[in-house]
DNA sequence: ATCGGCTCGCGCAA
DNA sequence: TGCGCGAAGCCGAT
């Protein structure tokens, strides 16, 4: 592994004890640089290697949808980790009192971790890395170029960051190696009580036959293959077209860590389709670019955190009159006076997803029918968050921070409510796709 | 149908 | 210090 990947959160020397791996973000076995830097350590400690994941109930408006869709993947993590011999637990509680409890208990010696941008995952991780006294590494295993190796500042738009990435792809854009059996003496007949973990977060498991998508690793290596053989030609000239299905759907298992960025990414680089650019371009730029917003600007999620010009001009316009004024609850059940807004928003209640052109002009209509740039975007962050299966995520963040408030965007000509941040329209859609076929292919679903 | 202007600031060249 | 240029657009002029 490429030690750029490696962030010590802590200068404790390893002394002795077993290895753990505290899974977060990545939540799979294979192409997991965490997982496989764990079991290097661990062999090279002649130390037995475990892997913990902390389940966090209530975590930041998630649904019980969302939990259901990340547990049908943590049973695949655990069978497959018993297949290698490696024990897995689930620990039920605050995770940021519950992973040092777990070390402690267990006498461990190192404990890995993988790199999660959000405040929240932050604070677990330095509240463990604080309590205990052992080594505690965190891995970058969710970006391809490692995101402190990428920049050490928060970039201000995808040109100049994407110069940094080209320049060092080629060192990390290569196979990650497989997961080998671990081979020690210790039993791997530990086995997670799922009763009680769907208890803890509240689900019963059925809620995924609503949402219609199925979950885990399989799932999400069917859902790429599927995408390989129809979809990824076309997807140049078909992506932001809402009314035509030609988007991948991957975002989901990208975002749960059950699909490997840099598989599907070296797959694409090698493809040579005709969409081969923009699809890496979305996959590689624009992903990391959301990590790196994340990373370095600590009000990702709220109107404080955008670019000072945006701040200045939305604040000029504060007074304006509203066409149309909504709170939350309008807007959480579709109830605007636009139809091509409240079927985006009803199909992101049912199927968890929304095409990725509409998110911009999803957030874009929050900030023109609200009171106030603030609770704009207080609305985007909670509806995103709460309804969407990939919310809770840098994407998300960095979507709603270009929609409301010009992150990683320029200004445009001064309009009311909106100042010089990019507008979007009613019409423009219309010139641009079919919102009619939209429309009814969301109410038919 | 096509085109230019809108407007700020980063980063690089000079 | 100047200059080119930037996620997905909009609008009015021609």
């Amino acid at each position: 592994m490429d030690e750029r990947r490696l962030h010590a959160l802590n200068d404790v020397p390893y002394s002795s004890g077993p290895v753990v791996y505290w899974m977060s973000r990545d939540q799979r076995v294979r192409d997991n640089w965490a997982l496989l830097y764990a079991r290097s350590r661990a062999l090279e400690y002649r130390a037995p290697l475990v892997v913990l994941f902390c389940l966090a109930e209530r975590f930041l408006a998630a649904r019980p949808e969302q939990y259901t869709f990340m547990l049908a993947g943590l049973r695949a993590v655990e069978e497959e980790l018993r297949a290698c011999g490696i024990p897995f637990y689930i620990e039920t509680g605050d995770p940021a009192r519950s992973a040092p409890a777990f070390v402690e208990r267990l006498n461990a010696g190192l404990v890995v971790t993988d790199f999660d941008p959000l405040r929240v995952k932050r604070v677990w991780r330095e509240s463990l890395a604080a309590k205990v006294r052992v080594p505690v590494h965190e891995i970058d295993a969710h970006n391809i170029v490692p995101c402190r190796a990428a920049s050490g500042k928060q970039e201000y738009g995808a040109h100049t960051l994407r110069k940094k990435l080209n320049r060092l792809l080629p060192e990390f854009l290569l196979p990650v190696p497989s997961l080998k059996k671990f081979n020690t003496a210790q039993s791997s007949s530990s086995s997670v009580n799922w009763e009680r973990v769907y208890r803890a977060a509240g689900v019963s498991g059925e809620e995924a036959e609503r949402i219609g998508m199925e979950s885990g690793p399989r799932a999400a290596e069917r859902a790429m293959r599927r995408f390989f053989q129809k979809g990824l030609d076309d997807y140049s000239w078909a992506r932001n077209d809402p009314s035509a299905n030609g988007q991948s759907g991957l975002s989901p298992y990208l975002h749960f860590g059950q699909l490997s960025a840099q598989r599907l990414a070296l797959e694409i680089s090698r493809s040579g389709s005709r969409s081969r650019d923009d699809f890496m371009e979305q996959l590689v730029v624009r992903r990391e670019l959301a990590d790196n917003y994340c990373l370095y600007n600590p009000r990702y999620d709220s109107f404080e955190g955008i670019p000072d010009w945006a701040k200045k001009t939305l604040d000029r316009h504060r007074a304006d009159v509203r066409e149309y004024l909504y709170g939350r609850d309008d807007f959480e059940e579709a109830r605007t006076h636009d139809p091509l807004w409240n079927a985006a928003q009803k199909g992101l209640v049912r199927r968890g997803t929304m095409h990725g052109y509409m998110r911009m002009y999803w957030a874009k209509k929050i900030l023109e029918w609200s009171a106030s740039p603030e609770e704009a975007y207080e609305t985007a962050v909670l509806l995103n968050d709460r309804h969407q299966l990939d919310g809770r995520d840098p994407n998300g963040y960095a979507g709603i921070a270009w929609s409301i408030g010009g992150t990683h965007d320029r200004p445009w000509a001064d309009r009311p409510v909106f100042g010089m941040v990019r507008y979007m329209s009613f019409k423009g859609c219309a010139s641009k796709f079919n919102i009619r076929r939209y429309i009814e292919s969301i109410e038919n679903d």
